[in-house]
DNA sequence: CCGGTTTCGGGCAAATTGCCCGACCATGGC
DNA sequence: GCCATGGTCGGGCAATTTGCCCGAAACCGG
């Protein structure tokens, strides 16, 4: 196989001059482009067509991640490494989401950069390790909203209601009035976040409230 | 392999008697032990810990059904060949619930109890042919009636709706109006049998109209 | 004893459900 | 060619339910 072809996109000039040194210590790495904002991106892409595109995000102009959006929009398969100074979960995952292969912070040791170019160049994804942890984080932090938000009650009306239970079936079974049942079911709607009763069906599954075990149990009266 | 040892539970003597020169024609079987009622037939499979259980389900006291499963409470793995006089579906139903290995009806022809015997001594499930239609028969009355019975604009909604879309998006989504789909949601609901939009979602499960899969993609907008 | 939280429900406008009906358009015998 | 049948699409309208706000009682931990 033959070398990798990449095309680096900063707007410092010395920087770039920085990574394609660092980079083209690796024998099979080879810079073919450069550029500095992202209508320039763009064009280099078109015309050098590399393997990888190694971004860094915050570019004159439009941003770094319309840049990653314009080229993916371009070429479906283009392999697109972001480069960035932040260490910011929200920012790594639009960067995904607009279609980047592998987020590494600038914080990173030089190797881990190398590594992932190679990874993405191989179409794999990329995450240095810090960026990783922040989404997890994140995710975690995020994961809380769906269930830890509710009280006790709300948790059980949460679980019959998602069993397919009717309002009047659980408030007499509860002794609490329809009407405080209707408050409750509101409430945990409101709280999940879920638009619609299905939705929220499947945010008590996915929360482990109520899972396959109770499909035998639930078509029955 | 040595004789298979029997424990026949029948609350009339004289049936017990015949079911006995019956099955000692066959050299390889051996009634070890008889019962009259559900707590006997417990004590003697305690005793005489046989290879397979011949019970009639019409007993005095405890009905055959719980003496099954009394039975499968102390041995796991106990063999119960259930003997009736009912052919009857939701009967056959109950008793393989409790635990029993066989539904063989009174009306069967004698080889039929008599292979049925050999069947669960051997580990397997036995069934007389007519409890099997009966059975077979309740099953398709059964299954047609949750999905078969939508067309395929109402199978095609219920999977969007169960999925946890909102009415308007549906609406939108497939270029009705938001009453189309409300009276759409309504006729599933009611064809289906589903009480509570929940319910609905778990029909659809079952049915196989959304998964697992889909949960990864209900959460999101 | 106080302020916060949970539990429980009333009230009321706005939206949805439940149910019925009519229209249109394919099919499919006859 | 004609009519019966069944799927699709929606209006209408009363009866509920939802969405949202609020108040009361009960229960904490400080």
């Amino acid at each position: 196989m033959s070398r990798i072809s990449i095309l680096l996109v900063d707007d410092h000039p010395v920087v770039r001059e920085g990574y394609r040194r660092l980079l083209e210590s690796q024998p099979e790495y080879e810079i073919v482009s450069e550029a500095d904002c992202a209508a320039r991106a763009y064009q280099a892409y078109k015309c050098a067509a590399p393997d990888v595109v190694i971004m860094d995000l915050s570019l004159p102009g439009a941003g770094g991640i319309e840049a990653v959006r314009h080229i993916r929009q371009w070429d479906k398969h283009a392999r697109i490494l972001v480069f960035s100074m932040h260490s910011n979960a929200a920012l790594a995952l639009k960067a995904f989401e607009a279609g980047a292969s592998g987020y590494v912070t600038k914080s990173s040791d030089a190797d881990e950069l190398i590594r992932a170019v190679a990874i993405v160049a191989r179409g794999g994804r990329a995450l240095s390790d810090d960026i990783a942890h922040a989404i997890a984080t994140e995710r975690l932090a995020s994961q809380r909203l769906p269930i830890d938000e509710l009280g006790p009650r709300e948790t059980e009306i949460l679980r019959l209601v998602a069993s397919g239970l009717t309002t009047e079936h659980i408030a007499n079974l509860l002794n609490l009035s329809v009407k405080t049942v209707q408050n409750y079911h509101y409430q945990i709607k409101t709280k999940m976040g879920a638009r619609t009763d299905a939705h929220l069906v499947w945010l008590a599954i996915g929360a482990g409230l109520v899972g396959a075990n109770d499909l035998a149990q639930a078509p029955r009266q």
